[in-house]
DNA sequence: ACAATATATATTGTATACAATCAGATAGCA
DNA sequence: TGCTATCTGATTGTATACAATATATATTGT
C-alpha cells in the first residue's frame, strides 16, 4: 500500500530552498536514514542536498522547532530518537488536544459545518472504494482541520499541524494497515455522529477511540523499525 | 515588583547573535513594541539590532517555531496577534498538559524526587520572605520541570518549556500581582501533598487550581493592555 | 477610462568568504 | 605519570554581495 502514496511535493515545486531542504530533511530523520541522535554537520548536509549552507541552517532551525532535532549553539544539531517513547510522547499529548479541541467545537458548531463535514466524508468513502489513498489523506486531514478550526484556540491547532506534519511524513514511509481506511471511516462517522448529538461524552469518547487506533496502526505498521 | 524582576540574561552573554536577537525579538513582540500583525522586515531589523541579516532570519525561523510570527515564504513576516484570545488558547492547552504531566509523574515519583520538591519549596519560601523574586521565578521553573521529567513525556515538555518561555518574558514586562508569590506557595504546598497522597484525583485538582490562578494573575497584570 | 502588460523598486532568498568557537592532540612541566 | 597550557584542524556563526521573487508604478492599447 505504501507505494501508492504521494507526498505533498512541497520539496519539488517552486518553494525557497530552506522549506525543500527541510521536507526532505524531515523524511530522511523519519524514515530512518539518520539514525537517532546523529550529528548533523552542515558540511554533510550542504554535499547531501548540494545546496549552499544558509538554506540548510534555516531548515535546520525550522525543524528544531518541530522538535525533530536539537542544536546546541556554536556545538551543533542533533536528531531526535525516534523511537516508540517519542511517538507514544506525541500521540498522549496529541490525544488531549485532539479530543479536547473536538468537545470544544461543540460550542460553535452550526448546521452548515455538519453538512461540510459530512460531504468530506462522502468523498472520504468514494476515494476509498476507489483506492485512491492519496486524496483518503488529505480528505482525512481537510475532516480534522475543519473541526479543529472551530474549536477557535490557535495554539492547540498549531501543535495538531505540527504533529500532522510528522505522522503524515511518517506514514508516506510505513503505509497503512490493510483495514485501516475502512476503520477510518467507521471512526469518522462515529464523530460525526456524536457531534450531531452535541453530547460532549459522546465526542470525547469518539474522538479518543479514533486517536487510539491511529496510534495503534501506525505502531504496527512500524513494528519492524523498532523491532 | 516589576522592575525587580531581571531576565536569564541569553540575551547579554556570550552566545551566538542568533540566540541574542531571538531573546529580544520576543520581548519587543510580547512586550508590544511591534503591533500586533505587524509585517517584519529584515531590513529594519538589521537597523534596530545593529547585526547582519543572516541572524535575524535564523531568530525569525526559531519564533516561528514558538509560535510568535508566521513567515510566508517569498513574502515575509508577521507578528502574531497577542492578545487575551491567544494567551487563553495557550493556558487552555497548557492546562491539558502540566495537568496530564502531573498526574502521570506519581507512576515514577520516588522519595528522593519528594525530598528534592521539598527542598525547592523550602528554597522559594525562603526567597519569598526575602522578597527575590528573580529566585522565586527561578526556583519555581525548577518545581515545575522537577516534575514534567518524572513524566517520561518528551513532546508534553518541550511544549511546556515552549509555554515557559513566553510566559517568563510577558512575567518581565507585567510582572506579578501583589499577593501571587504567596498564593504560589500555597498551590504549591497543594500539589506536593497531593503527590505524596499519590492520589490522582487530588493531583489533578491541584494541577488545575495552580494553572487557572496563574492565568488569571497574568491577564490581571496585562488588563490594562488589552482594556 | 479601463484592462492588460511591461517596467521599476523593494524585499526576500542564496552563495561565498571570512571570523569565532570548540574539540582533540601535542608539548611542557611538576 | 598526571596535570595544565597551547596549538591545530574541524565546525559553527556572521557579514556581504548578488540573485530571485513579489509588489507597486507606469505604459500601452482598445
Amino acid at each position: 500500500m505504501k507505494d501508492k502514496l504521494q507526498s505533498d511535493s512541497l520539496s519539488e515545486l517552486a518553494n525557497p530552498t530552506y522549506s525543500r531542504v527541510r521536507e526532505k530533511l524531515r523524511e530522511d530523520i523519519l524514515s530512518g536514514y539518520f539514525i537517532s541522535g546523529e550529528r548533523l554537520k552542515i558540511a554533510e548536509l550542504v554535499e547531501r542536498y548540494k545546496v549552499s549552507q544558509m538554506p540548510i541552517r534555516e531548515a535546520l532551525q525550522q525543524l528544531q522547532g518541530e522538535g525533530l532535532l536539537i542544536i546546541e549553539p556554536n556545538k551543533g544539531a542533533h536528531v531526535r530518537k525516534v523511537d516508540r517513547q517519542f511517538l507514544e510522547s506525541i500521540y498522549e499529548i496529541r490525544q488531549l488536544i485532539e479530543v479536547y479541541l473536538t468537545v470544544k467545537c461543540i460550542e460553535n458548531l452550526k448546521e452548515k459545518d455538519l453538512k461540510s463535514l459530512n460531504q468530506i466524508q462522502k468523498s472520504y468513502e468514494a476515494a476509498a472504494s476507489k483506492e485512491d489513498y492519496t486524496t483518503c489523506l488529505q480528505l482525512n486531514r481537510r475532516f480534522h482541520s475543519t473541526i479543529y478550526e472551530l474549536a477557535n484556540n490557535s495554539e492547540g491547532l498549531q501543535i495538531l499541524e505540527k504533529h500532522w506534519q510528522l505522522i503524515n511524513t511518517l506514514r508516506l514511509t510505513y503505509g497503512f494497515g490493510s483495514r485501516r481506511t475502512t476503520e477510518v471511516i467507521e471512526e469518522h462517522r462515529a464523530i460525526l455522529d456524536a457531534l450531531e448529538s452535541r453530547n460532549p461524552a459522546a465526542v470525547e469518547a469518539a474522538a479518543a477511540i479514533h486517536c487510539v487506533n491511529a496510534k495503534a496502526d501506525l505502531l504496527a505498521q512500524m513494528s519492524d523499525k523498532f523491532k
